[in-house]
RNA sequence: GGCGCAGUAGCUCAGCUGGAUAGAGCAACGGUCUUCUAAACCGUAGGUCGAGAGUUCGAACCUCUCCUGCGUCACCA
């Protein structure tokens, strides 16, 4: 079944063949309400050749095709306008969808290919925020949309797990800290004994020399120092794994910055050897002027390394571990200018998949208009907003469906859900002023309103008592209130393929919102569970919405619960 | 100053490759629950698509200039 191939096919007949089916192809267009049609035809273009106005031609062009695969073809002013047959339209689409089910829009376009995906990445001994919540949440559904399409995505948590700031947490632990506290809540004090010491070390500059002493042991490999570093990173891991279970995601690796700390020397002498390295102010460099980009810095002028060697020597590694198709880093947009020296520094030292790595970045996300900073108390603590939205959602089905069984995973599903999609509907580049009220609404535009339609259609289908194969009835579905719907399950393969070109995860957080509201007015307008000879039809648009809000929701990270 | 991203209704944002009267949600006002979950649905009101010029049969979308905001411009990551 492919009808725009009808379209097209009918129309080159109407016009003699006087374009061709690419042209017809690249002009077609779909009307903005359906009440035009479903596709439309633009004539301008022929005005010139036909000496005549666009208007008459659609007229004429009219009379010339044949409609009689067509519910009807009209000329609506300078277009003509092609509406399809919607019982054949609809048993086609629904057929489909139920036979394939959860495989809907699948795809094997990947072929298995290695997708890895640098995202999440938070930094040890401090706490998640909204911040990171972006990087995370777009992350994952970008795996879910690729591996949909049948490549094998593999997640990166490229934890912030070296530097300086051990050798501080060091010296800070041993003046204040405690065993007992940071057994009590790892995180917030590490936290503490971290901003403790940048107060401190305002007063005493020699604080930093020690936090620098004692980070030159732990990369010396001192013992006592890599114990304490390692607890740290432990506990900071253990906590960070709370939040990922509660947003219901996993990784494939926890390889950090550490784990690049022996790989980076082969990677300058690679450089030195093929001749890209110089030296610049004291600092190694490779020049990128050409590429109208400063220099890329490899090492400081005290030797030291920098991020875009260990980024380098990751990106080098991951190529020779998964040979990948693509090389997503989902990082923030403040660091494009990074990620272009990357690939310009990959592609001097002769590596043409450079051209694979694709930094995907996505907008600030701000607090009273400024930037969100742990060390300056500027801070939106995810769990704390996670905690908030479900709690709401319990109040909400405290006061909606107090009978709902298992209701706090209900809640857990529903409050979780409203920040992942709140994080996810706008185009990722989009920067926000973080409003928490906005993150934990339940209504209008929100994951629960797609989670709510869903749970309608499940609640129609358990009611429906309907004994027998829905696929063994006539799926012809006739009634023009849910056309739209029916126009919308059929897109969905084509929204997955521009998610994924796009790296967009909003392309499928739009177009559930869109399915929802579509199937929500027809609700609204039609009785479905009445005893007619279309009982089985309208059974099969509602399994079908299910099954794909389903779906979409999955793409998102989203859970899709049955009662709410 | 260079480069990048953005500027659409009071607020938050859609608008696929330029096309038919610019669309949603929130907020406001008014309707709809004895009938499949009202976290829903319907209606009213609200817009010089930052400004100006250009290309085009046609521009929110393409080009140029300007204005405004954010990011970034080597020894943090």
């Amino acid at each position: 079944m492919n009808v725009k191939e009808n379209v097209i096919i009918s129309l080159q007949q109407g016009l003699d063949a006087e374009l061709t089916y690419a042209q017809i192809e690249q002009l077609l267009e779909v009307p903005k309400s359906s009440a035009l049609g479903d596709y439309a035809f633009p004539t301008f273009i022929l005005a010139k050749t036909w000496h005549r106005a666009p208007q008459q031609i659609a007229q004429e062009l009219v009379t010339k095709i044949d409609g009689t695969a067509f519910e009807k073809v009209v000329a609506t002013g300078a277009y003509v306008n092609f509406f399809l047959n919607k019982p054949a339209f609809a048993a086609a689409t629904l057929t489909t969808i139920l036979a394939e089910g959860t495989a809907y829009g699948d795809s094997d376009q990947g072929q298995q290919a290695n997708i890895p995906i640098d995202m999440s990445s938070p930094n040890i001994a401090k706490p998640m925020s909204m911040g990171h919540l972006r990087s995370t949440v777009i992350g994952n559904s970008l795996a879910k949309i690729y591996h949909k399409l049948g490549y094998q995505p593999i997640k990166i948590n490229y934890l912030g797990d070296w530097g300086t700031q051990f050798g501080k947490l060091i010296v800070a632990y041993h003046k204040w800290g405690s065993e007992a506290e940071i057994k009590a809540d790892p995180i917030g004090n590490l936290l503490k004994y971290y901003v403790h010491f940048h107060e401190e070390a305002l007063k005493d500059p020699e604080l930093d020399d020690e936090g620098r002493a004692w980070f030159k042991k732990l990369e010396d490999g001192d013992p006592e120092a890599t114990h304490l570093w390692e607890w740290f990173r432990g506990l900071s891991l253990a906590e960070f794994k709370k939040i990922y279970d509660r947003l219901g995601i996993d990784f494939d690796s926890f390889n950090g910055e550490a784990y690049y700390n022996d790989k980076m020397d082969p990677v300058v002498a690679d450089l030195q050897q093929k001749g890209l390295l110089q030296e610049s102010q004291g600092a190694q460099i490779v020049d990128l002027t050409a590429e109208g980009l400063t220099p890329a810095l490899i090492k400081r002028s005290d030797g030291a390394t920098l991020y875009i060697t260990r980024d380098l020597a990751a990106a080098i590694d991951r190529y020779q571990k998964y040979h990948f198709a693509k090389s997503l880093y989902v990082v923030g947009a403040e660091q494009t200018e990074h990620f272009k020296q990357l690939k310009a520094v990959l592609k001097q030292m002769g590596y043409d998949w450079a051209d694979q790595i694709i930094h995907v970045p996505f907008g600030l996300i701000t607090k009273d208009g400024k930037k969100l900073s742990t060390r300056k108390g500027n801070v939106v603590l995810l769990d704390q907003v996670l905690d908030e939205a479900v709690s709401l959602a319990q109040a909400q089905i405290a006061a909606k469906n107090p009978e709902l069984h298992d209701a706090a995973t209900v809640a857990h599903q529903v409050g979780v859900g409203a920040v992942i999609f709140h994080d996810l509907k706008n185009d990722r580049l989009d920067s926000f002023d973080f409003n928490l009220a906005e993150v934990v609404r339940f209504e209008g535009e929100t994951g629960p309103y797609v989670q709510y339609t869903n749970a309608r259609a499940q609640s129609i289908l358990r009611k429906a008592d309907f004994s027998g194969d829905l696929s063994t009835h006539s799926l012809a579905l006739a009634d023009p209130q849910a056309w739209d719907v029916v126009k919308y399950l059929a897109d969905f393969p084509n929204v997955i393929q521009r998610a994924a070109q796009g790296f967009e995860p909003s392309v499928i957080a739009k177009y559930a919102l869109r399915l929802a509201k579509a199937f929500n007015k027809y609700y609204a307008n039609s009785k479905i569970l009445v005893d007619d000879e279309q009982l089985a039809a309208r059974l099969g648009l509602v399994t079908a919405v299910s099954q794909v809000l389903q779906l979409a929701l999955g793409l998102l990270g989203v859970a899709a619960p049955e009662e709410m």
